[in-house]
Formats: C-alpha cells, structure tokens, sequence
DNA sequence: AACACTATACTTAGCAG
DNA sequence: GCTGCTAAGTATAGTGT
C-alpha cells in the first residue's frame, strides 16, 4: 500500500513483517474504533501478536475492568441465583466440562486456575484484568461470540411475545 | 475519507450511518485478513450490527448452532458448585499454583492457544468444547457473569427509552 | 436499498537517520 | 530496534442509477 504493492503472504523477513505488524496494527485499531463510534456499534478487535506478552485488544481493557466493578456490586444474592436457573446453557456446559477437567491430570494446576477465575469474578482479584493469562484473554471473543449468540436466541425467540419486564430478569442469569 | 473529511461522531442520518457501516465494515474486515496473513499473526474481529441479528465475525464462522447444541446437551453442575465451595481451602496458594501453571505452559503455549481457539471458533475442533483448556473454560463462567450483567444494566438504562431493537446493538464484547 | 463510480482522504512500504 | 518522511497504494463519502 505504499511504495510498492507487497503480495498477500506471510511476510519472509522477520524484521519487516514485525515493522508491518506494528503499523498495520495501529491502522487496524483506529479503523475499529472509527466503525464503531461512525456507526454506533458494538464491535471487539483482538491481536495476537507474534509470541510475546498480552494480546492487543479494543476495546481497552480498562473498559472491560469496568464491568467488572459492576459485577462487584450485586445486591441480592437470592435473586441472583434464582434467575441464574432460568437461562443456563452455559452453566450446563460449565458442568459438564468440569466433570472432564476433574478426570484430567493436572488436578491442582486446574483448581487453582478455577478459583484464580473465581476470584477474579469476585473483584478480589489485586491486578484486576491485568492479572489474566493470555489463554484467559485470548478466549473473550470465543465466549463472547457464543454468549452473546445465545442472548440473541432467546431474544428472537422472546420478541413477539415477553414483555420487556420478562427479557430482563433472563438475561439477569 | 473520500470526496469530504467527516467528523468522528455518530452519523446523524440513518441511511448514511447503514451505508457507512457497510462499506467499512467490508474494508476492516479485508484489513483485519490482510494483518493476519501477512504478519502471520491469529486475529479476530466481532462487529455487532446495528439492528442485525447476528454479528459480523471474523474469521468466518459456521460455529453456532453446533456450539449451542452442544452447550444445551447436559446437566448437572453439582461438582462445579462443590469445587467453588472448596474456594476457601487454597485461596492462599493460588497465586503460587497459577504463577507454576504459567511458567510451565506460557512460553510455548501461547501460539498454540491462540490457533486452537481459531480452529474452535471455526468448527474445525473435532472434539469440540471438550478440548478446551482449564483456562479457556474457566473464562466461560467469568466472561458469562460479567456480560450479563453489562448487559442488564444498559437494559436498566433503556428501558424508559428505547425500542426493543436496540437492544441487539448492546451486546458487544 | 444495493450497486458503480471517482475524487479525495487515508494508510503504509520502503528508506533514512 | 524506533522514529519520521513521503511516494504510492487503498479505502471510502458523496453521488448517481
């Protein structure tokens, strides 16, 4: 796109396919944060670079931390856990899977891990996001996408008939 | 970014704001491509539409009905309630578990999560969630708990407001 | 609304320091 | 490696159909 037009394949050179990342990166995320400030929309961008550290991810982290704090502040737990039960596909999943992670052999690695994520949940997590591996992170957008995916299910399904009252003591979980 | 400079807010009219979207959505996503093959780095992008259905996704997917078939197929989260009962047991040592579990598994392990969670994403993942790792579905319940909650409190937000419709567009990543 | 067009705005590949 | 720089390649706002 500049001097000379480069063909669509891996870049050879390690030094210029690191430099093209660097600068196409930041294109990319500015035209996210365009598309979706433009348009008014929703949109997520996650990059992983090469090997090292933390994926790139817009919107930032900051942000998600938010949500977080939100989270934190939950009023009634009774409440919480009765309309848990009416939207549970994850939970059963959840379920399920752990019975195998339970079968699997790194048993204390694994605890560890639930309960790091536990916590993390809780708000009792001292780094917050930042403390958050990138397999942690690098599964937002597969959750999200799924999650989100069953949200718009049962929206479509409810649409025509539920009363707004009803759509969110469901997706209240 | 064509016959005249636009500012950055929010289109005003709706069918300039559709068409907007339509076309940079088409050239993100054709970038988002370009940045991964080229620099030979794993990316994804998730744009949800204003008033669409589905979100945009890339790279291509043919996930979710299978994933949500798999999702409704089972029961009983007894034993992850039990394990989360277990929480107070080894708070104390789940910064040391994790740090090992990190130092045994990051440094390799970080491409190879990155393109497992393509191949999930894609439909490509022969065992489906089964193959996910302690991580990745440790990340499940957190994401789940703190999606939802974003997303009822936009509900709260718009429910004196906005139409129905809107909701969709709430439920970003 | 979905194309096609195209002048212009923007991005970026290759260099230089 | 990291800046800038700038020519050249792309994306796209406005427009017409």
């Amino acid at each position: 796109m500049a001097r000379k037009k480069i063909s669509l394949q891996r870049i050879a050179n390690n030094s210029n396919r690191r430099a093209t990342f660097r600068k196409r990166r930041k294109g990319l995320i500015k035209k996210t944060s365009e598309l979706a400030t433009l348009c008014d929309v929703d949109a997520c961008l996650v990059i992983y670079g090469e090997g090292d550290s933390q994926p790139e991810v817009w919107p930032s982290v900051p942000q998600a931390t938010a949500l977080l704090d939100h989270f934190k502040s939950l009023p009634d737990m009774e409440q919480y856990k009765k309309m848990m039960n009416q939207e549970d596909f994850v939970r059963q999943s959840i379920a399920k899977l752990w019975g195998q992670v339970n079968k699997a052999r790194y048993e204390n690695n694994e605890r560890a891990t639930a309960l790091f994520l536990h916590d993390a949940i809780s708000g009792r997590l001292p780094g917050g996001l930042a403390g958050l591996t990138v397999e942690q992170l690098s599964s937002l957008d597969w959750i999200v996408k799924t999650r989100i995916q069953a949200v718009n299910d049962r929206l479509r399904q409810l649409n025509a008939q539920a009363p707004l009252v009803r759509l969110r003591s469901i997706l209240l979980c």
